[in-house]
RNA sequence: GCUGAAGUGGUGGAAUUGGUAGACACGUUGGACUUAAAAUCCAAUGAACAGCAAUGUUCGUGCGGGUUCAAGUCCCGCCUUCAGUACCA
């Protein structure tokens, strides 16, 4: 027992961890609090692959780290565990998800538990877990119950809405919440039936059921968000995506647009991520603008467009208005003439997919809809036209087209010979339109000649207002988040349907669980899964989920067939951990006091405008509405860089069952076959049998080799994937080289935020520091432990406290990469100095146990402590070691460094120079010349000049 | 198009923030040990030129300029790659 057996000693140290609770925290300490979280992982039926525990081995060092400063340390782990994969295998298998979801956590579980982290499991939760889901409801019913008044830019509930209906109506209320909806006094509301009142609430609340616009995805069968459809597909299968209008649950998360914008201001998060929050929230300033229609129609004269810009400046260069296809005024407005032509334009653009409609960006088409409108401030009449270009989900549907002033508008207006109007001094417009508003002197505009952007923009504003027919507006890209999933494996909705409105089930009765059924697909009569169960109504008097037919629609009721998106459960589980498992509330109030919120967050960054905005606005909310005492859920973040795999391709010679090997190719036309990257060797070379073996239609094919019979693939770096066959799996590394060389290596790869590939053969680098850290503390062969009490030379002094300062600044900064190199050169130079002395090779151990924490562990027991390194205070370094007496200063001519010199450090400038001056080297390079001068900078460097 | 990040040996990547570019590791080559392999250890390794040699000289951080005694690092102008986003008015 003397070699370095890494995976004895790293079963024995997990058993102990587990066995002792070393890692649980507690809510109550002495000691200053720090939440350590990691984006917690969906348990997909592949299992881990080595690029997955990167993120997590990162805010382990980090915990540990922190465990060793003193802090008491939250660090949990957990399970997104509703989502799609399982149902989707549901699907085909029958097998109900919950059990694959099991499965899939246990093989999850064993693999983290490998590598050897500190995650204090007894607070593990899983999204699909009953107990949890619970509360997910509970947000949810919340949510309902609560509006938004913009006045005070918080949350409150609907009773104190509807209070405020029985005083003074909802006009002031509709400027504050910025909704528009038909003006009503408090008299009115009162006389209200019960049903019309709860159909005026739903356009106050926080999640409202309502007819939208969607992205369908037929081949999922479900609705998406925006943030998961990529270029017009589907992000999960890379399905088409068509807009379909569906009455669904929606999260008013526009609301908090500006909060979720302001707010990030004081995040330390990376630019990067911010950024891409922002240009998300999409916040823009400008005007609406209102324009009369004025057409022969009697009917709809005087009915108004409204228009958003973020140009008031270039009002009078407005020669058309566009709508979108979908606005509401175009069935009103247009002729009867041109009836036949709109109505065939709008069938064809509601024809077009997501994509498509991405793809035609550079066809301009339109349609006239006969109508003419006013413009507020010539009174002269303009035409109004129907066109793609226009969005009707961003700002009113509806722009002020300005041909001069936007690129888009000018094409349009050339297509469809629309006159130009210029308002730019000195600028040619013929061609394209004039966008630079920095540089812009308004022409050809009454009141505002003259002027600049800002004062143009301004004075329009104002006159505007004067004359009603426009005000300054703010608009956000950020649309309402679509919340129902037309899905069976998901959080169901605490709601029954009484006479078409939506009824929340009292708290009391938490959680609705998931009914059964028999398939996962939806029904006949195209409803959701859940239409399949044969127990989902609801009975008001039992309160209690009953058969369906007991559906009287007297007491008892239907309940909502669709299920919550797979970011309900992720937006608020960092909370939960606090306090796992509670029955009474989500988290104690004294759990949320202590731990506060998340201090540092370790995950990727393609949830940047998902999970991460998403779990901001339902911690606004939770604190706007007392429950929470925090209003953002992570203060640091740091995004964790995908590890890729090196896939192999090996060359078929088309038309033929024939491969050929790399150098050989030339310009013969060959497929490349990705093949299993186990195959191949570091020196790229394949296994012929072993390839040919693999698939029974390679079992004859021929190999033109290399000359020396070997035969090389070509290689490519891309993501890690089952299907690219260049996964990596984590237990093949453990079992080979150890969970700390695992760990240590994952960190030497490079940068934590940069994505990197995976190259297994590089691991016997850190694999053999560690083999040396071992003998370090045994004797030269390895044999016997040997660590001596006498006092330590200074040198290994030196090295130890040049390693303690070193290490913590990189631990501080997450530049784990260049730890693991500054602990290779320690080791190497107290082997190079046989050092084995307790005082410099103890504080080590604890400088590296955050990285490799097994054999920090074993080698700490060896040297007589009983209790877990992990209790250990971290180093305190001691600048008196790395004082000396002497520099290296480089001596350089002209620029060019050509030398070094030992000089005392107490020399000053002058004496420096008169030194350097007397050198026989400097001599020699000046060559008998005469400097023009010579720079000392005191501790740096001399510079000899002439 | 817009926004953000980044370009350094054969490879992954260092560089105290303006001060000896290429740390550390992989790979490669040579050597030691061994019957052999594995393991381990030692040495060399940016390029070019000169020299038997120690060594020396020149070039070198995407490209072109600039500031400075000194630039991978700062400034100006480009190029390329990656990521996010997009008829957003």
């Amino acid at each position: 027992m003397s070699k370095y057996h890494f995976n004895n000693i790293e079963a024995k140290w997990q058993k102990y961890w587990a066995e002792n609770q070393t890692f649980k925290a507690h809510n109550q300490s002495d000691k200053p609090k720090y939440y350590v979280l990691d984006m917690f992982p969906y348990p997909s039926g592949s299992g881990l692959h080595v690029g997955h525990p990167l993120g997590y081995i990162a805010s382990d060092i980090y915990a540990r780290y922190k465990r060793h400063k003193g802090f008491n340390v939250l660090h949990p782990q957990g399970y997104d565990s509703f989502g799609l994969p399982a149902e989707q295998y549901a699907i085909q298998s029958g097998q109900h998800p919950s059990k694959t979801t099991k499965e899939n956590i246990l093989r999850y579980r064993e693999q983290l538990d490998r590598i050897g982290f500190s995650f204090d499991w007894s607070r593990e939760v899983q999204t699909s877990n009953p107990d949890y889901y619970k509360w997910t409801q509970w947000i949810f019913i919340q949510l309902f119950e609560s509006w938004y008044c913009n006045k005070h830019e918080q949350a409150f509930p609907i009773s104190e809405l509807i209070k405020l209906f029985e005083e003074e109506g909802n006009i002031l209320i509709n400027v504050r919440c910025g909704i528009k909806l038909p003006d009503f006094t408090s008299k009115s509301w009162n006389g209200y039936s019960e049903e019309k009142k709860q159909k005026i609430l739903l356009n106050y609340r926080l999640t409202y059921l309502a007819e939208t616009e969607v992205n369908w995805c037929p081949e999922l069968g479900t609705v998406l968000a925006n943030d998961e459809i990529v270029n017009g597909i589907s992000e999960r299968g890379g399905y088409p995506v068509i807009r379909k209008k569906m009455t669904q649950w929606s999260m008013r998360i526009s609301s908090y647009a500006e909060r979720l914008l302001k707010g990030l201001d004081k995040l330390d998060w990376s630019d990067s991520i911010k950024e891409i929050q922002r240009n998300w929230i999409g916040k823009s300033i400008g005007a609406s603008v209102m324009f009369r229609v004025s057409n022969e129609n009697q009917e709809f004269q005087g009915a108004t467009i409204n228009t958003f810009t973020t140009r008031p400046d270039t009002i009078f260069g407005v020669t058309f208005l566009t709508l979108s296809p979908e606005h509401e005024l175009v069935d009103k407005i247009t002729t009867i003439e041109q009836r036949h032509d709109v109505g065939k334009y709008i069938e064809a653009s509601a024809k077009k997919s997501e994509r498509e409609r991405m793809a035609d960006v550079k066809n301009i088409t339109g349609v006239f809809t006969g109508a003419y409108a006013k413009h507020p401030l010539t009174k002269k009449s303009i035409p109004i036209w129907i066109g793609d270009y226009v969005m009707a989900g961003y700002g009113t549907g509806a722009v002020m087209a300005v041909p001069c002033g936007d690129q888009r508008d000018h094409d349009f207006a050339r297509h469809f010979n629309i006159p130009i109007v210029n308002i730019f001094e000195g600028i040619d417009v013929s061609v394209e339109a004039f966008v630079n508003k920095e540089e812009t002197i308004i022409t050809n505009s009454d009141f505002i000649n003259g002027l600049s952007y800002e004062e143009a923009t301004q004075k329009v504003i104002e006159k505007l207002e004067s004359i009603e027919r426009g005000a300054m507006e703010i608009n956000y890209r950020l649309r309402d988040a679509v919340f129902s999933r037309q899905r069976y494996w998901g959080e169901p909705f605490p709601v029954y349907y009484k006479e078409g409105l939506p009824q929340m089930i009292d708290i009391k009765h938490l959680p609705i669980q998931l009914p059964e059924v028999e398939r996962y697909l939806p029904t006949k009569t195209g409803n959701p899964p859940l239409g399949r169960a044969e127990v989902w109504a609801w009975d008001t008097k039992k309160n209690e989920v009953v058969p369906n037919n007991k559906i009287d629609y007297k007491s008892v009721f239907p309940l909502e067939l669709n299920t919550m998106p797979g970011w309900a459960g992720s937006s608020w589980y960092m909370f939960r951990y606090m306090d796992a498992h509670n029955k009474e509330v989500f988290a104690s109030k004294e759990a949320m006091d202590y731990w506060e919120n998340v201090d540092l967050y370790i995950g990727g960054s393609e949830h940047a405008t998902g999970h991460l905005l998403y779990s901001r606005f339902w911690v606004k909310f939770l604190f706007d509405r007392g429950f929470l005492k925090v209003n953002e859920p992570f203060k640091k973040l740091i995004n964790q860089g995908m590890i890729l795999g090196e896939s192999a391709f090996v060359n078929r010679i088309d038309g033929k069952n024939q491969f050929i090997t790399e150098s050989k190719l030339g310009n013969l036309i060959v497929q490349p076959i990705q093949t299993d990257v186990s195959f191949v060797n570091n020196s790229n070379e394949l296994d012929i049998d072993a390839f040919k073996k693999w698939r029974p239609e390679f079992k004859d094919a021929k190999f033109i080799t290399e000359d020396d019979g070997t035969f090389k693939v070509s290689r490519e770096v891309e993501k890690m994937s089952k299907s690219k066959y260049n996964v990596v799996n984590p237990d093949d590394i453990c079992e080979q080289y150890g969970a700390d060389s695992l760990r240590m290596y994952e960190m030497f790869l490079g940068p934590l935020e940069q994505a990197k590939p995976w190259n297994t053969a590089g691991i016997t680098g850190v694999h053999s520091f560690l083999k040396k850290l071992w003998k370090l503390y045994h004797n030269g062969a390895g044999e016997s432990f040997l660590v001596s009490d006498d006092p330590a030379t200074k040198d290994s002094l030196k090295i130890l406290h040049k390693t303690i300062k070193k290490v913590e600044e990189d631990i501080e900064n997450f530049s784990f990469n260049t730890s693991v190199s500054t602990f290779m050169i320690a080791v190497n130079e107290l082997r190079s100095q046989k050092c084995n002395h307790k005082v410099v090779l103890e504080p080590l151990l604890i400088l590296l146990s955050p990285y490799a924490p097994h054999i920090a562990e074993e080698l700490w027991n060896k040297l007589g402590n009983n209790e877990s390194i992990s209790k250990a205070p971290f180093p305190v370094f001691d600048e008196k070691y790395l004082i000396e007496n002497t520099k290296e200063y480089p001596i350089s001519f002209n620029g060019k460094m050509r030398f070094t010199m030992e000089l005392s450090l107490d020399l000053s400038k002058d004496e420096i120079e008169t030194a350097v001056m007397a050198h026989e080297k400097t001599k020699h390079y000046l060559k008998g010349r005469k400097p023009d001068r010579v720079i000392v900078v005191p501790g740096k460097i001399v510079n000899i000049v002439g």
